[in-house]
DNA sequence: TCCATTAAATTCATCCGTTCAATTTAAAGC
DNA sequence: GCTTTAAATTGAACGGATGAATTTAATGGA
């Protein structure tokens, strides 16, 4: 059974390849609490206070972090503690969400906040990487405007992809906006936007601003699942983001929940996407209901007011997507055992139709270790967020690139 | 949507709690290569010669390590290069695999190297923690006796326990081999052994044996699967054991592969479980086939006989298993991406019937991204090779114990 | 108003782990 | 036996982090 004759255990390293330094966990410190004291840091880092004035020292004199104006403590003795922030000019981000109907783009500054937003509503079908260039130059330049700013301004762009989408590489393997497949876009929008850039599986993009501006800040492991053209899942593991293997795995809309089940559009049969994503609600009210007639643009609205009518072929269609869908969120559950589930999307505004079927779906398929049941938390759709969770992509970099760069950036 | 006025980002550590001294990453090094010379761990690990004398130095004092006698190089000029390697007397482990048929134990040294094994095929089911006790004693003194040891000798024993186990807190959450729930096996053995004890999933184990000393060596992500009396999953990612949020997610068996399926034996419908472990195929051939008499000791073995002699009943069953089987891999290939699905247990003597299905499965309902499809490969069932995956959890525990110590062991 | 008290922030000598450069050691080749 | 080559070791030097002492900035009471 043996590989090889000498030694044993794993070849490769055990741990994070690089250490964090002491400046990034001070500069992540300072990020996550907005505001906070030298003292604080030392004490929730556990490092002298001697090195927490060298390292604010530095990263004030390299312009990322700023005392505030506000004195806080004037009720006890002592010399009050100064709070330091991150520095808001410091840079400017854009996070974007190249969606079919809807393009959204917001502006953060290095302190989080938003300095302004756009939505385009082109819709994106197959389309070639000229519009989608184009489209995000539109958005880029009306939001700068707003704000105030320019090209010259932005320190990178993240953009979120529905698809499969390597992040590290920057490439799309497929999505349903784009006319073809392997797309280095990353490079492309580079070249073309002159500004780095960073993209993401849009779903997990979602996650990533739960966990940075969210309910996921104090929360360590949660799946955030959308439904809407598709089906997605973005989810967090010990405060990060799971990438998957290559970058592109959480396929969860194209689990398997019924054998020989019902044709998906990535060809195979029996996937979850197959029964609760638009198209597939869409495909089986045109069967039975001729009420809600092909190429009505709110044909979903109208499916979804015929159940509410009490239409039971309608009903039904909701029925069985639900009762799908929380087997497939129990079998996601069962294998990464979070906390939390986010329910996100634009679907969810058919949430009540959904959310019975699910949760007792839910609950009759988890297995039960102790532990209370996982909760269920629905998030109403606002593409916005999912735009910011693109911008904290673009953060990341910004912030990484800053802080590894060091002294040479001084 | 923000949850906190200040600040964004996660609040909890980025990355690993720890940083990996320098010491324990030469320690690593020695172990995962056998032999190495001080020249090789420099150029590996990116750290100077000098701080490599420092540390082996330092190693060697306190027992850890040692010179080996062999000098390689004798054709090249120059000092030639003294190999290191693990002091084999410094710690002895025993690895342990509690099964309802048989119970294997290995007495592993610091090297890896196995001084003794024994099986005791004493059936458990639903057994008090007394009778585990004496059962893990009885072996225990039959191996350490082979080895011309005692009790005295033994650094720590690592146990692998089938069922829902929380390997951090010590818990066996429910196991079919124990009378109860929810007990703190650990602690009790502790008590009982009088050495320090680690227990875990026993398909877990199997993972890290794959890890440690089996193909999984040179490989990042790979997964292990077994069947035997249930279906159990072990999954290394990056390296790692994955232990998923709560020490016991993993439940690949109780994946739902069918809806309003099959009954479980955990109470739910339409577990993988339900159609592929040992009792699910029994269930079927006492159904349809008289010719599998209840009782007899060898049932799966008979039932597997009429498959081979062209009974079509028989043939159907393990057809069934084989096709729901290769979803529920798909299912986790598409969310975890591994390079590799090690297919592991008992029930494999069955292979060639079941793997054809499988594969087929797995590649029907594989997505496709570019990447190759995934290995699958088989292993014979081998009880050693779980009881070394023990010892390797065992054999961790002492090391960390040891390299943390520091100089007060000295 | 002034000074003691309290607490935050800073300074600086010191420590410790690591490295660089020089040196020693151990072999082969001629 | 001397030169060459390469591994291992030694010791001075470096740099990040710390502890102790000091400075700074507030409150509270005389």
């Amino acid at each position: 059974m043996d590989s090889e004759l000498l030694g044993y255990g794993p070849r490769g390293l055990q741990s994070s390849a690089r250490d964090e330094t002491a400046t990034e966990r001070v500069f992540q410190q300072i990020r996550a609490d907005g505001e906070t004291a030298r003292v604080d840091i030392a004490r929730d880092l556990g490092i002298s206070p001697a090195t927490v004035t060298t390292i604010t020292a530095d990263l004030m004199a390299r312009g990322l972090i700023e005392e505030t104006a506000a004195r806080t403590n004037a009720t006890v003795r002592g010399r009050p503690r100064v709070a330091l922030q991150l520095r808001a000019q410091a840079h400017v981000v854009a996070g974007l969400k190249l969606g079919d109907k809807v393009t959204t783009l917001v502006l953060l500054d290095f302190q989080g906040r938003q300095l302004a937003e756009t939505a385009l509503r082109q819709p994106l079908h197959f389309a070639d990487t000229n519009t989608i260039v184009q489209l995000i130059s539109k958005a880029l330049d009306q939001a700068l405007a707003q704000a105030g700013l320019s090209r010259a301004d932005l320190s990178a762009i993240g953009i979120g992809v529905p698809g499969f989408v390597d992040a590290q590489l920057g490439l799309v393997h497929w999505s349903p906006i784009l006319d073809r497949r392997m797309v280095p876009l990353r490079a492309l929008l580079e070249d073309a936007l002159d500004c780095p850039i960073a993209i993401d599986n849009d779903a997990n993009l979602l996650a990533l601003a739960e966990l940075w501006f969210g309910v996921g800040r104090s929360i360590r492991d949660f799946i955030v699942v959308t439904i809407e053209q598709g089906v997605g899942m973005g989810v967090v593991i010990g405060n990060q983001l799971y990438q998957g293997t290559r970058g592109c795995g959480m396929e969860f809309g194209h689990m398997k929940v019924q054998p020989e089940g019902a044709l998906c559009r990535c060809g195979q049969r029996g996937c979850l996407e197959a029964y609760v994503a638009d198209y597939a609600l869409l495909r089986e009210a045109e069967m039975a209901l001729p009420l809600v007639p092909a190429g009505s643009p709110d044909r979903l609205e109208k499916l979804f007011g015929e159940a509410k009518a009490g239409n039971l072929a309608a009903q039904s269609i909701f029925r069985r997507a639900g009762k799908l869908f929380g087997i497939g969120l129990a079998n996601i559950v069962n294998i990464f055992d979070p906390e939390l589930v986010i329910l996100s999307g634009e679907q969810l505004r058919y949430d009540y139709l959904y959310s019975r079927e699910v949760r007792e779906m839910m609950e009759m398929n988890s297995l039960e270790l102790g532990h209370p049941p996982v909760e269920l938390r629905l998030h109403k759709w606002e593409d916005q967020l999912w735009a910011k969770g693109a911008a904290a992509f673009a953060l990341d970099r910004v912030s990484r690139r800053v802080l590894v760069g060091g002294a040479q950036n001084a």
